[in-house]
DNA sequence: ATGGCTACCTCGGGTAGA
């Protein structure tokens, strides 16, 4: 079973390249991020005609995760348990009282299928923005409340559970092209990357650092100042899994190759190789 | 020193990304 997870940084942008990944590495599963479009405005058919079937949420331009599958596509959450919401604080005069009761909505950041009997979460963390930012806040906040409920899944030591997608933490200087470009801001602080590590301490294995632990291997790349062909990136895509998937896991490949060309996104899929 | 790109909304320029 080949299993992958890309920000594809808009789907209907780049609908031709989705499905050539899929098809290039004949891939039974893919968890995308950044889909930026409404439920109603995802082209479901492009992928029906390639034979998955797609879950998806999308509320607005922004964000917005998927799953496509060719091995099934059950029991979908369109969120995981407690998760937080995200409202830009208001500006101006006060609201009513009433209004400053209800919470926050809760973005399309996260979509859960069972897909080939493997619990496949598609997963967009918030990026945080700047250190004194309430996003920032927002995003140590998601990191916690994922970390309990994906704590809860793994409660079965059977339990086969993919934790996939762009987590928008930089756990270790290498893997960023120079740390020092990031002092100060977001990705490097100790509280993300502890939010991050802490998945280990409820069962996970960052899998995809197992099964390419070289420095700079880089997901991502800025659009701006020639990035790609300067090679300044950042190692920001990962997957933890439960020890029961883990074992399964057969290797892992990042595809550079995606990144080149006309109307690339700026990530690349990483894809797992699963044993049967 | 700043912004340098791309995509969304929609046809000008704001928001967001990392």
């Amino acid at each position: 079973m080949r299993i992958a997870t890309w920000n594809v940084n808009s789907l209907r942008a780049r609908v031709d390249r989705t499905l050539a990944v899929l098809e290039r590495w004949d891939l039974d599963v893919l968890a995308i991020q950044e889909t930026k479009c409404r439920d109603e405005q995802f082209p479901f058919a492009a992928f029906a005609g390639a034979g998955y079937e797609v879950a998806h949420t999308g509320l607005s331009q922004w964000n917005g995760v998927a799953i496509a599958s060719r091995v099934g596509l059950d029991d979908v959450a369109t969120s995981f348990p407690g998760q937080p919401g995200f409202r830009k604080p208001l500006t101006g005069s006060a609201p009513p009282a009433t209004l400053l009761d209800v919470e926050p909505p809760v973005e399309a950041r996260a979509i859960g299928a069972t897909c080939g009997g493997v619990r496949v979460w598609s997963l967009y963390v918030p990026h945080g923005r700047a250190l004194d930012d309430p996003h920032y806040r927002y995003k140590l906040a998601w990191l916690e409340r994922l970390h309990d409920a994906a704590r809860d899944w793994a409660v079965d030591p059977g339990a086969q559970v993919a934790l996939l997608g762009d987590w928008n933490v930089i756990p270790l200087d290498t893997d960023v092209y120079d740390v020092a470009d990031f002092a100060g801001k977001t990705h490097v602080s100790p509280l993300e990357r502890t939010a991050f590590g802490a998945f280990a301490e409820v069962g996970y294995t960052e899998v995809t650092r197992e099964h390419v632990p070289a420095e700079h291997a880089y997901t991502y790349w800025d659009y701006q100042r020639l990035a790609f062909p300067r090679d300044k990136g950042l190692r920001i895509d990962f997957a933890w899994t439960t020890a029961a998937l883990a074992e399964r896991v057969r290797s892992v490949r990042i595809d550079r190759e995606e990144r080149k060309g006309k109307g690339a996104s700026d990530h690349v899929p990483v894809i797992l190789e699963l044993a049967d």
